[in-house]
RNA sequence: GUCCGAGUAGUUCAGCUGGUUAGAACGCCUGACUGUGGCUCAGGAGGUCGUGGGUUCAAAUCCCAUCUCGGACCCCA
């Protein structure tokens, strides 16, 4: 008789209230600086059409796809679970032509992968991202205040020093374009190029070297990249690399328009008051999707680099347009909340706040003082104290057990003498967290408690 | 999709080369304390040792299969 096991599927899990109390801080804090910057809120469903989904995001990309078959074998009715926020975007965009430009949206849903899951790396099937784009801007400006907004979120949220700084990696989709050809590789192997090149901050330029080597780069080849790669460094400020990599390729029109695009990125940001030392423009980022085509974004922890990107981004300008109208540029970013709150966890920059929002637990020392207690339940409520009466009268151990495993900071108990003061309604309330205990007018109580919940 | 590692109380694990009734810590429940948590102390509940098969007088322990979980690749948030 043994039921179904309680589990969740693989790479999806539980949201706890103690989990869920700091997760949602964080969203709001997130999206308060969304907000700042000028985007509004958009929601789309969970379920796509396969046919707005499939082919978007390369090779890959596809395989990870959820695909539904609700109705057997009509390949029209195929839907599949989102995979990302950017081309949900581009298809409400496609469908509405006459929004006024530029657009600019945040949103934050949950996504949805049929990868490998690999917790410590906080990587999940189901997983939030919070999107932020701006569509019908060309590059630039647009692209700067995405990379603004990204380094302003960091450093709310602590990633700004230490161990936890985080930098925001910057190329150029066209830029790389110009590295492959300049290695000597045709235009078509540039997403084997990229995807050996991305990996070099994880298995070094040696191994590297080994991989181009498969597709066929070698000596004059490596030599050529070598020149490239060399024009960045850890302390090179991102203008200096943009110069020296424009010095390598004299009158090669991608390289100049890849370069061009980021050097009126960075001259934005700097006019936007950005820190240009939290910028690294890096000639060795790809980025895995199929759809960016001009600058490319990415932050990372350089202490942890096990974690993977916190963020990643970039600039679309074809993607709208896959969806029969015309092109329609675009860019944005992704932060991913998962990764970001695992970084957090890991790096110790989550307070533990307990498993409830209750700040003060109601007991009644025994059934007679029920009505008092749910009148002081009101008046705490009045004032803005997140509250709730235990639910059984006597035996005080209880309540005051359960406040303090839920990490409630005041219980305040309600007896005969209380009911009955003098001077009116009292409470005995007592701060956990001292062991302090007075017996005040109800009033007071609601008072003191609520300056505590102000203050934290 | 490829390659490793692990599955024993609610949780984290111990249990050596097979040998009586399978243990610890933490957690949980009760009491010491008939108006009060955390600390201490005394009790208590809780396990078909992932599942199926095999070897053996005897299996948590050895072998095979299977499922699940974790890690490294690949890729990505």
């Amino acid at each position: 008789m043994a039921g179904p096991k309680p589990r969740t599927f693989k790479g999806t899990r539980d949201f706890t209230p103690a989990e869920m109390i700091p997760r949602e801080r964080l969203i709001e804090r997130i999206k308060r600086v969304f907000r700042l910057y000028g985007f509004s809120p958009l929601e789309t469903p969970a379920l796509e059409m396969l046919s707005v989904l499939a082919g978007k995001y390369g090779e890959e990309g596809d395989k990870l796809l959820y695909k539904l078959d609700y109705k057997n074998d009509d390949f029209s009715s195929r839907v599949a679970l989102r995979y990302d926020l950017t081309v949900p975007l581009a298809r409400v965009v496609a469908a509405h032509p006459e929004w006024p430009m530029p657009f600019k949206r945040y949103q934050i849903q949950p996504v949805w992968r049929a990868d490998r899951p690999q917790i410590r790396q906080g990587r999940f099937r189901e997983f939030y991202q919070c999107d932020v784009d701006t569509v019908g801007a060309e590059e630039g400006l647009a692209d700067a205040e995405i990379l603004a907004l990204t380094i302003e979120m960091l450093d709310e949220l602590g990633f700004e020093s230490g161990d936890r700084r985080a930098i925001v990696q910057l190329n150029h989709r066209r830029l790389l374009e110009a590295v492959c050809v300049r290695c000597g590789q045709p235009r078509e192997r540039l997403a084997d190029f990229s995807r050996a090149l991305d990996k070099i901050d994880k298995i070094g330029r040696e191994g590297v070297n080994d991989e181009l080597a498969r597709i066929g780069i070698t000596g004059d080849g490596l030599a050529r990249l070598d020149e490239v790669l060399e024009s960045a460094g850890p302390n090179v400020a991102p203008l200096e690399v943009a110069d020296r990599v424009r010095a390598l390729f004299p009158g090669d029109p991608a390289a100049t328009a890849g370069v061009d695009g980021l050097v009126t990125i960075l001259r934005a940001l700097d006019d936007l008051g950005a820190p240009l030392a939290r910028i690294s423009l890096n000639p060795a980022l790809a980025r895995g999707l199929d759809y960016y085509t001009g600058a490319v974004f990415e932050t990372v922890l350089p202490a942890h680099p096990h974690i993977g990107s916190l963020t990643g981004g970039g600039r679309y300008d074809e993607l709208i347009g896959l969806y029969g109208g015309a092109d329609v540029p675009a860019t944005g970013t992704t932060i991913g909340l998962d990764r970001m709150f695992a970084a957090m966890e890991q790096l110790g920059m989550v307070a533990s706040a307990g498993a409830t929002v209750t700040r003060v637990l109601l007991a009644a020392y025994s059934d007679e003082q029920v009505p008092a207690c749910l009148h002081a339940v009101r008046a705490f409520r009045e004032a803005g104290v997140p509250c709730e009466l235990f639910p059984k009268a006597g035996k005080l151990k209880k309540p005051f057990a359960h406040a303090d495993k839920l990490n409630i900071p005041f219980v305040a108990v309600i007896g005969p003498d209380e009911a009955t003061h003098p001077d009116g309604l009292h409470v005995s309330l007592k701060d956990l967290s001292t062991g302090a205990q007075e017996t005040v007018a109800l009033a007071a109580a609601v008072k003191r408690a609520r300056e505590a919940v102000l203050s934290s």
